[in-house]
DNA sequence: GAGAGTAATGGCACTCAGTGTCAAATGGAA
DNA sequence: TTCCATTTGACACTGAGTGCCATTACTCTC
């Protein structure tokens, strides 16, 4: 099966102008200058050569421009579920896989860490976050509902996949530092966070916590 | 110290000319009859005989209006988390505790229901109701510094909080019922949904789950 | 190379949420 | 009454998002 590289398909009609990753590009840029709320979709459009209408036409929404091509990386990570062993305990899969999706090229990372700074802190967006992981939630409740024998609406599978995003996230927001001191690696902080989801969040045996 | 009842300070000046109690209620009104996205604030003024300009003085937004008086019930739950034994294990009094500030008065559930209808279905809620729910998680992640005596920002507090907030909200979904099916107590669903946090997720020996 | 068909574009007008401003209304107190 | 504090609501404005539609750009066929 050989898919034809990406956008040469000699389809009839006017050709697209621009694209999502050209206008993301330039929306960042405005973002970083005179950020997120002060820039307005006109300034994006403008600042692509490009009509206002036509922005709406590229992304559903201004704060869906800084989700990139995160539905096809969920792919990854239904692959990822996929490739884990099915004798290996639940939780145990469920950690490995999110600290592998969310490792990263270190080239990306500059680029990572500003769309989760985004994401993450300003407020509109973080709450439309909550709309795009529900995606995500998704693909871990089929995994763990897989697993269990259960239906992935159900509560079980769905309670894994809500604490999952929630330790993530929680991961994420300590990765990008909220005092700004010492910088981890987001994969390790992941790693710990789901270390500790993985045991209940109890005390083992006397205090011996893995701390770094 | 004595506090004066609800509103009669006795002040100079021109006395409010309804209540947020008012507002919500005929907003929950046209909310059932036309849905929340149809419903404009307009209609929510009219309805409540008052200019759309003062609607914004007494709710910061249109989705504001669904909360009630939220942050008022959080600090009940501070009271409780106060009023847990110091030597109960963290993960259990938080158990208790979400459990039992999720109690409702039975006249008060059917208004409940549709307030977390609302909230939990409606997406433009969903979306705000991460920003709600972050004072929320603040209490919970004061709670479990407390106990672990962590700050607190740092990394468990903050997992244990936003892992207890997921499943949470995955009990309360799986109470208003995906499709609608059996009737189950909201608080049995929270404790049971609770009682898989505390374990980890980890299905016990063989598989004796204590499923109703 | 002149249509014919197809798709993307962008302008226009509109709705609605949310905000700043300010004059008018309301009521307690001097 | 007059003064003062407070709330109200009208008006105007910004900005997101949407429906509509003529125009533009491109491929394919005759």
């Amino acid at each position: 099966m050989v898919t034809s590289p990406p956008e040469v398909p000699v389809r009839p009609g006017r050709r697209r102008s621009t694209s999502r990753q050209q206008l993301e590009s330039v929306a960042f840029e405005l973002f970083e200058l005179h950020g997120f709320d002060a820039t307005t979709v006109d300034d994006i459009a403008k600042g692509a050569g490009i009509g206002r209408r036509t922005f709406f036409r590229y992304f559903e929404s201004k704060n869906d421009v800084v989700w990139g091509a995160f539905s096809e990386q969920l792919d990854r990570m239904r692959l990822q579920f996929d490739s884990r062993p099915g004798d290996e305990p639940l939780m145990a899969s469920l950690r490995a896989v999110v600290v592998e999706f969310n490792r990263v090229d270190p080239d990306e990372e500059p680029r990572h860490r500003r769309r989760m700074e985004l994401i993450l802190r300003v407020p509109a967006l973080l709450a439309h976050s909550t709309l795009r992981y529900g995606e995500w939630r998704e693909v871990v409740a089929e995994f763990a509902a897989g697993r269990l024998g259960e239906r992935p609406e159900s509560l079980r599978p769905q309670a894994i996949a809500h604490a999952a995003l929630g330790v993530a996230l929680a991961g994420y927001q300590h990765w990008l530092g909220e005092g700004g001191v010492e910088r981890v690696a987001l994969c390790d902080v992941l790693d710990a966070a789901f270390a500790d989801l993985e045991e209940g969040f109890a005390p083992r045996s006397a205090e011996a916590t893995r701390e770094a």
